[in-house]
DNA sequence: CCTTCATCTTCTCAAACTGAGTCTTTCTCC
DNA sequence: GGAGAAAGACTCAGTTTGAGAAGATGAAGG
């Protein structure tokens, strides 16, 4: 990455320097932003006004702007188009680079580097289209990741933002191309790397409560793993664990007031402690499989 | 479902589509490429032939050839064009994506967006400077990466809803010139970056063994481990441990015929098993540390 | 009012795993 | 031949995990 001349001083050489010369690589950011809704994992998607794949549903995102942002700020600014969060919301949201996306045919109007960024996010708001989206919405991701759950759920409508007009489809499926996961581009395989990241993030950090509120019961942050997880959970053994874990969780010193739903003791009432690492971690079941 | 105007055509957008209607980036790839000789961690580099940071140590890295290459082929040719590996050589080479690094600054020229990529090799032979660069070589980390091999362990601390955005450039180095910690652009940071991605990955994956030859002793894997982690292990308790690991490695049935160098008798050669995870994991020791 | 039942939380117990150390055998070097 | 070092097997105590059970609590239904 650069010229050869021995006698060019630095300036001269920041001078001349000619950005066109090169064959262009547009730069994007999508976001993958995981939320929980009704106990059901989703996902942040907009409905693409425009070609290529108008009428998909595709992950939220958009050019890097050149010389004004760092991918982060991109990836930060798209999320909040779609969702239309405000900065101090915003600051709950954890976000993180996820991995690029570079592929010379992965976009048909030119080679697009595409740097997806992965958020967790606690219960949302409706989604409003931002941008060039004609609409926006959570997705189960069930519905549109077959590579994502072990237990295959059934899928579930979901929830729109502008435009309700037809029903959301109780396949999920219907904004056509793009295969199995009916999303745009190859943004089926950045949600199943999210999807995996996720999971295997919560495991040694505790990002598990970065989908919760304020304040959360053990249940609550059990439903979480076994929501992201796909698998039931032990509930003794996770309240042990959760609890023995330094920094994890601290009481609040309260319980419960929300009455539960089919009785039973209130439940006490935690929030995210100071550790950014769990130690030992919470190990997903049965991982063997994975081994192969 | 969506008509932004109406008549057009997914073929008649992509016909007018203007790729050079964008502010342009560039995209480039960088290897942090590490591997073992005479005991310590050394990774590649590059001498820079011309501006900017003419003279620096650089990873080695260069341009996306824009519609002619995937990320990872970009990697692996730009690897290949450093080290004079063929292929067959390179098949035993483990790449895998480190992250992407686009603060708007972090190099004076223009907005370049770098994609990392990690690659774990056994010994290696001298490097050959390629394309641009004046020189080539393996630098022991220890020498250029201040955060590179502390006693203690110290993971990095996550990324919680960045807005300077850590990998943007901000925190990074600055383009410190030449000098002990000093690679060109922000690659002390990339290199740290992959330094604590290569002791987490040796945790739960076997890709220690990719930093040895086809056989080898699992006291040659300890030293890996020794290595990478900067830490001493307990040789029988790693011992019981590897060999305890469904498919972590796998008995030739042979014995070491080179003469240990300071006695003792011949150890046991392994080859690489089939896992692909290492479950249970092998744990750096006192990770307590990096906890909160 | 009283029973039923799901839940929250704590406990028990056996199995597995870990860290630290010892011991025996087999080499090389002096 | 003896010293020193390493490979590898073994012991042992402490910790962590998986599975189950029990007591307490509160909503719902009869």
């Amino acid at each position: 990455m650069t010229q050869p001349d021995g006698a060019q001083t630095e300036r001269d050489f920041l001078a001349q320097y000619d950005p066109r010369a090169f064959d262009p690589i547009a730069v994007t950011v999508d976001v993958v932003a995981l939320t929980l809704r009704a106990g059901r994992l989703h996902v942040l998607a907009v409905e693409r006004g425009g070609p290529p794949f108008a009428g998909c549903w595709a992950l939220p995102g958009g050019f890097v702007r050149a010389g004004r942002e760092s991918l982060a700020e991109a990836a930060a600014r798209e999320l909040a188009e779609e969702t239309g969060l405000d900065a101090a919301a915003l600051g709950r949201v954890h976000l993180e680079q996820l991995g690029s996306y570079g592929g010379p045919d992965r976009d048909p109007r030119m080679h697009v580097v595409s740097v997806a960024y992965l958020a967790f996010a606690p219960g949302l708001p409706d989604a409003h289209p931002g941008g060039d989206a004609a609409g926006a919405g959570w997705l189960p991701v069930e519905a549109i990741s077959p590579e994502g759950q072990p237990d295959q759920v059934r899928p579930r409508p979901f929830e729109q933002g502008r435009r309700t007009g037809t029903y959301g489809g109780g396949a999920g499926r219907r904004p056509g191309q793009g295969g199995a996961g009916g999303l745009a581009f190859d943004h089926g395989r950045i949600l199943a790397d999210g999807l995996e990241r996720a999971r295997a993030k919560i495991e040694y950090t505790p990002l598990a409560t970065a989908f919760l509120g304020e304040t959360f019961t053990i249940t609550e942050l059990r439903e979480v793993y076994e929501t992201v997880w796909g698998a039931a959970l032990h509930a003794g053994n996770f309240h042990r664990k959760v609890l023995s874990v330094p920094g994890f969780v601290e009481s609040t010193g309260e319980t419960d007031t929300r009455p539960g739903s089919r009785g039973g003791p209130r439940a006490r009432l935690y929030r995210a402690g100071d550790a950014r690492l769990l130690h030992p971690a919470l190990l997903r079941p049965d991982r063997e499989a994975g081994v192969r």
